[in-house]
DNA sequence: AACAGGGGTTAGTTAGGACTAACAAAGTAT
DNA sequence: ATACTTTGTTAGTCCTAACTAACCCCTGTT
């Protein structure tokens, strides 16, 4: 399901409007499964759909999409970036681990990006520095000092 | 299916025999569904289960077996000891993930793992340094060189 | 105004994977 | 040896989420 309202949120931002036909192409599912979904969705009050119209969000649908495309921005960050996979592979991988990973490990893993910006030129101690980074959300004196401005 | 089988393989390397009310305790599910699930696994070759017998795994099911293990270690010692999340979350997290994760994240998150722990002093410039490792398999020579011994 | 054709929906199926209830085998104790 | 307990199995149900086939709406063309 999480899919259904990350697939509406993008393709408002892409195409301004979410419609049944470009949900179905995005997931690569039949339109009769988005119809279902939407039907699912919508008695959870999550999203808003009158039969034959556009599809949109509401402000709790909204909330949960922004957050599932967070944790999917981050994961496909962590793959491609950090671990240098293809853009294709990681974008893959980020759409399935988005649904099954904890909040607490969504949180490191986006704490490590955030350490990894904010090294200076990139050089550190890992993960010591970054195990100080985490409890001080800031990088040690010493290494801030290496960074002239 | 894959956590059946990786069931199995613990089973038997902890308490020398995998039963079904063993693996049906360790899944968290009923014996009935493990049942269920051993039959499929035995049409498919993967598994050897005689009725109210002991449970093993056939040369085939035991590759894919070691294979999901293999996915799982490196994908718990990742958020552990890399990120710091705490070890409960992390194998939670682990078990989720080691069956949606593709073969080339994979590949690239054994090889963060690996570089990390080749990294004299834990200290690197991350990501160049990986990079390069991910290229040439090893630490540039004035990484090593840093590190006597 | 009729009518194609694409977008959308409905109805009905299938497959996977879990569950409960009820029954059968094995093991253990008396 | 028999009765009880634990372990396993069978049968039947439910839920989810997909699918196909067939039927609606809507709009643009002629």
């Amino acid at each position: 399901m999480e899919d259904y309202l990350e697939a509406i949120a993008v393709l408002r931002g892409e195409e301004k409007v979410a419609r049944v036909n470009g949900m179905s192409r995005r997931l690569g599912v039949t339109m009769p499964s988005v119809t279902s979904a939407l039907r699912k969705l919508s008695d959870r009050g999550l999203v808003i759909h009158e039969k034959y119209g556009y599809v949109s969000l509401t402000d709790e649908g909204n909330k949960l999409a922004q957050d599932v495309l967070r944790r999917h921005r981050a994961l496909a960050r962590f793959f491609c970036e950090a671990l240098g996979v293809d853009k294709r592979t990681g974008e893959e991988d980020a759409c399935r681990i988005e649904h099954v990973i904890s909040p607490v490990s969504m949180d490191r893993l986006t704490k490590f990006l955030e350490f990894m910006a904010a090294c200076p030129f990139g050089e550190t101690k890992f993960p010591e520095t970054y195990r100080y980074f985490l409890e001080h959300g800031k990088l040690p004196q010493e290494c801030l000092r290496r960074a002239p401005k």
